[in-house]
DNA sequence: ATACTGACTAGAA
DNA sequence: CTTCTAGCCAGTA
């Protein structure tokens, strides 16, 4: 899966995130082997944003801080309500506690 | 080819 | 805690 697009690549280990977990830019660019390619990660979900078309869970997607960076791409319903929907902790556009909901996706798919 | 931008991150002050 | 710096890479002009 890897190698292959850097883009479908991400989009694919987006939608691969289990409901009511989240994920960071950085982890996903480390799975896919550029961890300095975090950027890359925000920049391919933003062609891609979650629509009828494309169910991909972008929200569950945010940083390090657990900052919900991306809600400015999302329309109408927020990307807060979203994840308060899943019943993660969210305040201020912050996720509260990151580290309980953090799903890894490297150890998740074992370097597939 | 250069220059700028951006859903980032880590380190330093 | 905040703010700044530098590094990173793909897309666009």
């Amino acid at each position: 899966m890897k190698k292959d697009n850097f883009y479908a690549d991400v989009l694919a280990v987006v939608a691969l995130i289990p409901y009511g977990k989240v994920t960071t830019y950085g982890a996903i660019a480390e799975y896919l082997g550029a961890k300095r390619s975090a950027r890359m990660v925000g920049y391919a979900l933003n062609q891609s944003t979650y629509s009828p078309e494309n169910p991909l869970p972008a929200h569950r997607v945010i940083n390090r801080s657990g900052a919900l960076t991306g809600k400015h791409a999302f329309s109408g319903v927020s990307m807060a309500e979203r994840l308060i929907s899943e019943g993660i902790l969210v305040e201020n556009d912050c996720v509260k506690d990151l580290n309980t909901y953090f799903w890894n996706p490297n150890e998740a798919l074992l370097h597939f």
